[in-house]
Parts: structure tokens; sequence; C-alpha cells
DNA sequence: TATGTCTGCCC
DNA sequence: ATTCTGC
DNA sequence: GCAGAATGGGCAGACATA
């Protein structure tokens, strides 16, 4: 196939926003492709070359791409990012510059290009690479360019991710759904859906049939949907079961005999990160082969309280293992068992598979079983998901009795509650609008994606900045942000904000809106209450609540010394004795 | 050698 | 991570 | 309710450059 058809394919995709119209375009792309493109063009749908396990990674986003772009077209660096900032989209920018060639590539050639691109490092790589797709990009059509940037970008905004395709494999070959369910079983136990639907196109669903779990490979991992009560958790579960949450991160582990893999929430292999976690696993895990899932989180050893995510991410590294090994050894709370010495139990219900896990963990000091209540009541529940907060953890997960390990899927089988989901017990800042950042995609048709907001320092008589959001407004909302905030825009920073960060647009400060956050954290960005070399704050996934509050403004705001309180506050309210260990 | 820019991956 | 939107 | 696409803070590491 050429490029140039796949392209096309890409084009139809793009124009519906019908899911049956596009799943059958793209069992209509899988007919007419090669068995040996079949893999290749899943690969690419995802923005890559390779699974998403593999570390192959093309290196180059944004900036690299405006550079290969600038060059291709001889233009200035400045003139691509005026029209990206224009059209919100970088793959359009090579649509418009590009022309229309007589010859096209194979897709195997531009994946076999985009291949090398991604195994370009070293010392002049970066120059390379950017060479590299400015020649591509020069030997393809326009739409066939505006698609390998987005490929490159890993967002190919063609409203096609996994389960579509799954979906279409099954259509292509059968002309119905029902052979996703096989497909599906295939992705979640290998993680490779390329792989996948090559093994179905050549041997059919018999061949995925024989497909079996592999202590070593990752299974997709299932996740937890939101609610923002007690009530309707028990509304939506009746009985169940319910753990704490923690504030680390996912791992799956995979212990076969001596050899343990450890992969992350989105099955990367961080194994060597953690050789505390191997030792507590090999000391506490008796069986031969197995894999479970749980949340690691450091600790401080003198106190045993857990530390911040913060402290917790700083053990996602590549040197110094041993020094922050040490410095923030980690516990991890099991919650999960997925597959013993030969046998797949994600179909069993989670109780049954909670009283298997019970009995492989041999108690020690790393690892330790997640504690657990069964109840339908949301009393009871809610005194747990308080019980939890008052340790500082994160919340709790709720989850269906009955129900299977789901791979792959975000569902109401697993159901979390946050502390931030429950408004009066969350903080809220009222923030005022510095900028804001033109959007890209979906929303550079409206000029405007996320806001750049600020609290107040009454002492230096200034705004400093405290979190950007783009998350939160509805279209029609952003549509009238817009419009509002032309009307005061400035050219120039004004001389009372503060700020490391430079948004688009500068705005008078004037507006006010109120933001959500989780969670107040150290900033090396934002210069709410930066002072010199120390750190500023900053919020931890803000949201703006409702629209401009019109009965406040902006010396109303938040002041800067009211979210060093709070930050103080949230630091005190966590007086974890690592109680909900059994 | 030190610092800055960019990317990828945690949440 | 959170949130919004079309189906 | 699912699936997809917008968007966040902040860490380490790879390269480039001063």
């Amino acid at each position: 196939m050429l490029f140039k058809d796949l392209s096309m394919f890409f084009k139809r995709l793009e124009s519906t926003t019908k899911r049956n119209e596009m799943m059958v375009i793209l069992a209509d792309l899988f007919n007419k492709a090669k068995v040996e493109e079949i893999d290749k063009i899943i690969y690419l749908l995802d923005g890559r070359v390779a699974p998403p396990y593999e570390k192959l990674e093309f290196g180059m986003s944004e900036k690299l791409i405006i550079r290969s772009l600038a060059q291709a077209f001889l233009k200035s660096i400045l003139d691509i990012e005026n029209m990206y900032k224009e059209i919100g989209d970088l793959g359009e920018v090579a649509e418009k510059l590009a022309e229309e060639k007589e010859e096209d590539m194979e897709v195997l050639e531009v994946f076999k290009v985009l291949y090398d691109i991604a195994l370009l490092s070293g010392e002049g790589s970066v120059e390379a690479k950017v060479n590299k797709l400015g020649y591509l990009i020069r030997a393809l059509s326009p739409l066939s360019s505006k698609y390998v940037v987005r490929i490159i970008l890993g967002r190919l905004r063609l409203g096609v991710g996994e389960p579509s395709i799954m979906d279409a494999l099954s259509y292509a070959k059968k002309g119905d759904k029902n052979l996703r369910q096989y497909i599906e079983r295939a992705f979640n136990i290998t993680s490779d859906l390329g792989y996948v639907a090559k093994v179905f196109w050549e041997g059919g669903v018999d061949a995925l049939k024989k497909i079996k779990v592999e202590v070593g490979r990752p299974i997709r991992m299932a996740l937890a949907e939101r609610l923002s009560s007690a009530e309707e958790i028990i509304k939506k579960l009746g009985k169940c079961s319910v753990e704490p949450k923690f504030d680390g991160f996912r791992c799956q582990v995979h212990k076969n005999g001596t050899e343990i893999k450890i992969f992350s929430r989105n099955l990367e292999d961080n194994t060597h990160m953690f050789p505390d976690l191997v030792q507590g696993i090999i000391q506490q895990v008796s069986n031969e082969k197995v894999i479970f899932e749980g949340e690691a989180i450091s600790y401080n050893p003198e106190t045993n309280e857990f530390y911040p995510f913060q402290m917790t991410v700083q053990r996602k590294r590549k040197y110094d293992i041993d020094k922050m090994a040490s410095m923030f050894p980690l516990k991890l709370f099991v919650f999960d068992l997925l597959y013993v010495d030969g046998e797949d139990l994600t179909p069993l219900p989670y109780l049954r598979r909670r009283e298997r896990l019970e009995k492989i963990i041999i108690p020690g000091d790393t690892i330790f079983l997640t504690n657990y209540i069964i109840t339908n009541n949301p009393v009871e529940l809610q005194a747990f998901f308080e019980e939890c907060i008052t340790e500082g953890l994160e919340g709790i997960v709720a989850k269906r009795l009955d129900a299977p390990y789901q791979a792959g899927v975000r569902n109401f089988n697993w159901i979390k509650l946050k502390r931030s989901y429950q408004s009066q017990l969350s903080d809220t800042v009222d923030a005022v609008i510095l900028g804001y950042f033109k959007g890209r995609g979906q929303r550079a048709k409206f000029g405007i994606g996320a806001l750049l907001v600020g609290v107040y320092n009454p002492d230096e008589d200034r705004y400093e900045t405290i979190a950007k959001i783009g998350t939160g407004p509805t279209e029609e909302e952003w549509v009238k942000f817009r419009e509002i905030l032309d009307e005061i825009k400035v050219e120039e920073k004004p001389h009372n904000v503060e700020s490391q960060i430079i948004p688009d647009v500068w705005v008078y400060p004037k507006y006010v809106v109120e933001i959500q956050a989780d969670e107040i954290t150290k900033s090396p960005v934002h210069t709410c209450g930066k002072n010199g070399e120390k750190l500023g704050y900053a919020l931890r996934f803000p949201r703006v609540i409702g629209f401009i509050r019109e009965d406040k403004s902006a010396k109303d705001v938040t002041t800067v010394k009211e979210i060093i309180e709070m930050y103080k506050l949230q630091k005190k309210e966590i007086i974890s004795d690592n109680s909900v260990e059994k």
C-alpha cells in the first residue's frame, strides 16, 4: 500500500465522528492492506513504531518537528511557530506548506524511516532526527506530510483508539463485532495489538485462542472509574470491598523463580529502578510463577510516615538508584493476583482472587496486603474513607465483589473516591486570570486552550502564578472566556504580575475564577511564594469550577500567605502511622 | 564542566 | 491525572 | 457508559551549547 492511500483512509476517518462509520472505514483499510503491513499500520495509528512497552520512542516532538518543517519548507522557525499558533496543528502546517508530488512512498518505506528516526541516539542525533524528518516530509504529498507529523507527535486525532481498532478487525473478518472478545483477550494478555492483529490475520480466531499469559510479558492494567460520594458508590455496587488508595505508582509484578519484572501503569519495564522491591518480592512471595499488582509508595524509615508523591516519584530513575533507595525506601501494597503457576486468575471474581493473594504473600517488611472492608453501608464506607484520609492517603477504591480482573478497561468494577472529589473537603482557590494560551486540535478554533492564573501577594502588591488550567470549562465557556479576555488583553506582562511562564496572550489582572485542586505542591516554575532560589507553590490537578466569578474582584483572590497556610495544613493533616498495614 | 532545552513518563 | 463531548 | 481528545504539575535523562 502506498502511504498516500493510507493517508486517504486517515482522511476519511477524520471526516466522520460516527463510530460505526469509522469502524467500517478502518475495516476497509485492514482488508486492503498487505498482511505484513497490518501490524505496522496499527503501531502508526498509536503514534509509534513498536508496541507501547518497548522503549522505542521518536525522541522528537513539537520543537524538533518545527525545526524539520522550517528546514523542509525553507521557512524560519518563527514562521512555523506562528502558523502553528494560528492553526493549532503542526500536521496541518505541513499540509499547507507542502506541494503535490508525482512519486509516493510505500507505507513500509515510511515506516522504515520513522523507525530509523526512533533508533537515532547519541551525539549529533538531534540534528540527524531533524534532518531525516525534513527529508521525509519533502518527499511526501501534503496529506501524507500531515499524517506523518501527527504520527510523530502521537496525536493522529482520527477518533481511533485501540477499542475502535479491535472492533474494526472483527468487522473486517466477520462483518460484525463478535470476534472482538477474542481479539481483546489476546491483546490484554500480550499488550501488543499489532502482533495480535497479525496473528488474527494469519491464523484467525483459533490462533488467537492459543495465545497464553506469559510471565514476563505485561498484562494491560485494569483502571478505576470515579464517583464523588459514598452513597453513589453503594448505589452502584451494593455490597462491595473498600481498599485504601495510595499515592505512589502502580506496579505489576511478574515473578518467574528468581527472575522478577516490574511494569508501570503504562507497561514500561521499570524493574531496574526498584532493587529493594525485587529483594522483597523474592523473599516474600513463595510461588514460582506469579503475576500480581500493587501500589509502591516511599516512606520515611525513621518515622514510618508515607512520603508525598513528589518524593516517591524520584525513585523513577536510571542512576543513583541505591542511594535513593536508602533515602526513600518503598513499600508495595498489593491488591490483586492475576496469575499463579500456570493458572490465569483474571476470570475469577475479586474475592476469590483476594483469597488466593493472601496465600502467596509471606509477611515481611516490603510487601503488604492492602487492608479492606466489605460493606453495603455508605456510612461505613465514608468512615473508612475518612480514616484513610487521616492516615495521609489519597482516598479509597471500592471494588465489585464478583467482578473478574478486567484488563485494559476503565469501568465501574473499580471506583475511586478521592478527597478532592468531595468539595467540602477539598481546597478550592480563587485565582485571577493573568493570560491565556492558544488551543490545539479541537481547541484551536476557540483560539484558547488554557488559562494562566495567579494569586495575590499584598506585601508586594502583585500577582504570582500558581497554575495553568486547561480543563473544566465547556466549549461554550471557552468561547466566552476568549471574548471576555480579549477585551482586556495587554501587549506586555503587566508590572504587577510575577511570572516565569509566558502565555500567548497577557491580560490585565481582573477576572476571578474558582480553581479546584487535589493538593498544593512545591513548584520550580510557579512564582507563588517563590523567594530567590526557593521553590514556589503550585496546584496539583487544577481545574476550573464554574465560570468567571462576578462577585469577586482581583484583589479578593486567595493570597500567597493563605496558600502557604494551606500547604502547611495539608502536611499536618498527614499523621501517618501506617496503621493500614496488616 | 555547568546550564539550558526538550522529551517522555509518572501522577 | 481531570474534564468535556459525540455516539 | 464508552471512547477519544483536550488539558494540568513535575521529575529524570539526553543532548546541545555556553
